[in-house]
DNA sequence: TTAATATTTAGATAATTATCTAAATACTTA
DNA sequence: TAAGTATTTAGATAATTATCTAAATATTAA
């Protein structure tokens, strides 16, 4: 849970969570929204599959990247226990 | 959210939340609970406090923590968008 | 008003993290 | 097989963060 947490920390991750919620995409894909290099969004790539938070497929030369919604799940659990008082 | 986010993304941060779930407490009562310096717990929750996650109470020399629910809402509606791809 | 207790602020430091450039790897196509 | 494209790895660096000690502030009680 704590790599999760971490994960999530950072804006440009929650960001290509977000873009992830509309259709899977490929590295490329997804550097083309940041003002940032490759390297360092495959480093949010890799930071977010860690955590779980995302999957990715090799086709071909590229790799496809998509959401992982079980995770989303526990997450979902663990704030609803704020707001209900259980355990 | 940003502030929220990276609040969250502590460990001890979010036990202090877990505590606080169980019952409101003041600061020295938190800092009972870990291995750390009570300064370093007062900034945790001045973090937390920042993020809106905890309110606080001057009550005499103490000052008593409790949760601030309205954000968990917030962090729900959030993680709930990608389970089931709202916008 | 002095002493004791609770908490926070200030300033320093070590660890972590986000980012970059350069290079490596993997795949496709000519 | 050579060249081109997509992505990741490696290594460096600057910024951020968690933690500490020492000192300040605020409240209570003697």
């Amino acid at each position: 849970m704590n790599e999760t947490f971490k994960a999530l920390a950072d804006p440009t991750r929650r960001k290509i969570l977000e873009l992830l919620k509309e259709r899977d995409l490929t590295a490329g894909e997804i550097s083309e929204y940041f003002n940032m290099t490759k390297p360092s969004i495959s480093n949010h790539l890799k930071i977010l599959k860690q955590a779980d938070l995302v999957q990715d497929e090799k086709r071909g030369q590229f790799v496809i990247y998509s959401l992982n919604t079980t995770v989303f799940q526990d997450l979902i659990g663990w704030f609803f226990s704020f707001q209900k008082g259980e355990n």
